[in-house]
DNA sequence: CTGAAAGCGCTAACAG
DNA sequence: CTGTTAGCGCTTTCAG
């Protein structure tokens, strides 16, 4: 019922095919669809026509015995749920460039056991390079140096300075909040933020407040450490208002936080930009574009982490030698939240 | 410096280091290691041992070539970013089993050159079996009948009946949602979604509908259709209380629709869930957690319907027939927002 | 310029 | 019970 000659079951076809259709030897085919060796020209055009003809595909799992190489990837994450994961895969899917590495995907879930059976895996499967992505930008152990291929951290450093490493700027992003909110008159600057436990969390405060002290000002009330919650946002929001009704700014840690002070906002009646500014981190769009109004946010660029990470794992696969922490600059999004009155 | 004889370079040990250690046959050691015809049982134990002290692993590229089984399956996405593929890739990775399955993922993001060519690459690549993940429930074109891997499509199903497809049953979520709601004693029901374009859309909207008028009521309104955000949740809401303020209860399409009426219920005064009930659907967590009240929804159960696409894939692979659309049913998470007075 | 032969790491007959 | 042989699909010497 098929096209195909004989059985039924349509084989792939192989090398030998496309020989035996041009009526050549295998090797010669080889050359022929390699640009190696010299091959007569009439030659590589009845084997490229061959091949074409009957669609071969050179098989890579037979390219990879011979070659060591397998053009595959392992993207180890800890925590696909999360939101920082999808952009940096995507962005080192990106720089790959479609279908030219393949990605296995695995997903750790924060268990050590898990990471160490996915990492096995991928390596009794000859993955050429690793990355490996933490879900929060506290450092993490590294795997370790005698994983026989290159890998790359990002977003969560590994804690080995002679690994490669990937982060976001959080610091400098913290800089840019503040400069920003600094930049639009405000003096009177709160800085509602997640777990202290977080590095992102400290990071941020912590430039946040020297930026803020350089401008000859003071954060209102110290840093208000807490939870990455809407909730939090609004709580302590609530009470920033109570005890400091003269605030005329709020830069939140993330952007749940940030739209949990403009709920509270809202319903007092404290008009945003106007009386208060507001912003957030993250630029998550899902909270920064429907919000009430929209949301200042500073964007960590995560998919350039991504690509940027790709690249580097194809220098480290090619052989370059590369170590230590690198950083990258965060991108500051203006929105109404912080327009100017 | 290493642990090794010779060069330097760490080489992946193979069988052959194997049964040399152990002083036997290749094909002994092979059979010793995989149980296969009979080995003498001190042999056995030096193979494994030999096996063992050089941490041998087969390499599955050999065995590939040989068996024509990779082991890995490819896992078509058409958006990443989307927060549906995720809980379902999170499901297949699961039913699979930790590293005995690997997974190649491919985003195309909507482009179907893109889809074509992570398709050609993963098929050149020998993976057994694919997942096609749709980024709505509506229909998707088929892959095709000449795909020589089975393939199940999840979420979106595909529009050849021939195909095994796994969908959500939106239309019973939505008749859980009525009847929860009915259940609840309210009478004056509106339903606000999204996009009449979405089969999800229409699904769950039709079955809310029959639901209600089979209950002797009647849609205030009739469907109201929009979009699939905040801003059209609130949009609708404030036009809903102006042209039918006796309405008790709001059944959303999704939980950014109810969460934008949530809102403008709050800063309208009205009593959540005393005044008006408000219920939303997808129960996505970092809504649906952190509203207030805390908002009642229709779950999917995607992780599940991640699971079982794996299993069917397994079967298709193993040779099973099946085929046809495979409905799931949902889940109704009950929260305070429709809670009895 | 072309092809025969060897081999990547492994498994599967088939003799011993 | 064990080893020899062949071969999966491909590349790569190395003679012709």
């Amino acid at each position: 019922m098929r096209d195909d000659t004989d059985e039924g079951r349509a084989r792939n076809p192989t090398l030998k095919d496309v020989a035996q259709l041009a009526g050549v030897s295998v090797s010669t085919a080889s050359k022929a669809l390699n640009d190696r060796g010299d091959v007569h020209p009439g030659t590589r055009v009845r084997v490229l026509e061959a091949a074409e003809r009957i669609r071969f595909r050179p098989n890579p799992l037979a390219k990879g015995l011979l070659a060591g190489r397998t053009g595959t990837v392992g993207l180890l994450t800890d925590d696909l749920v999360g939101r920082f994961s999808i952009p940096i895969m995507t962005g080192a899917e990106d720089a790959f460039g479609t279908g030219k590495m393949s990605v296995f995907l695995c997903d750790a879930r924060g268990d050590a056991i898990r990471m160490s059976y996915h990492l096995q895996a991928l390596l009794d499967r000859r993955v050429d390079g690793l990355i490996v992505l933490g879900s929060s930008t506290d450092a993490r152990a590294s795997l370790g140096r005698d994983i026989p291929v290159p890998v790359v951290y990002v977003y969560g450093p590994s804690d080995d300075p002679r690994d490669i490493s990937l982060v976001p700027d959080n610091v400098g992003g913290g800089v840019m909040a503040a400069e920003h909110i600094i930049g639009t008159g405000r003096r009177r600057i709160a800085h509602i933020t997640g777990e202290q436990s977080f590095v992102a969390a400290r990071d941020r405060a912590g430039s946040i407040e020297q930026t803020v002290e350089a401008a000859g000002l003071e954060l209102v009330g110290g840093v208000h450490y807490g939870h990455w919650s809407e909730s939090w946002g609004r709580t302590c929001t609530v009470a920033l208002l109570e005890q400091h009704p003269d605030i005329d700014a709020i830069i939140c840690g993330n952007d749940q936080i940030a739209r949990g002070a403009l709920d509270v906002l809202r319903e007092r009646r404290v008009g945003v930009p106007d009386d208060v500014a507001v912003m957030g981190f993250d630029n998550w769009e899902t909270l920064t574009l429907e919000s009430r109004p929209q949301l200042t946010s500073v964007d960590m660029n995560l998919e350039m982490l991504g690509r940027l990470a790709a690249q580097r794992l194809f220098s480290a696969i090619g052989g370059e030698q590369s170590s230590g922490i690198e950083t990258l600059p965060c991108r500051l999004v203006a929105r109404a939240s912080t327009a100017l009155g």
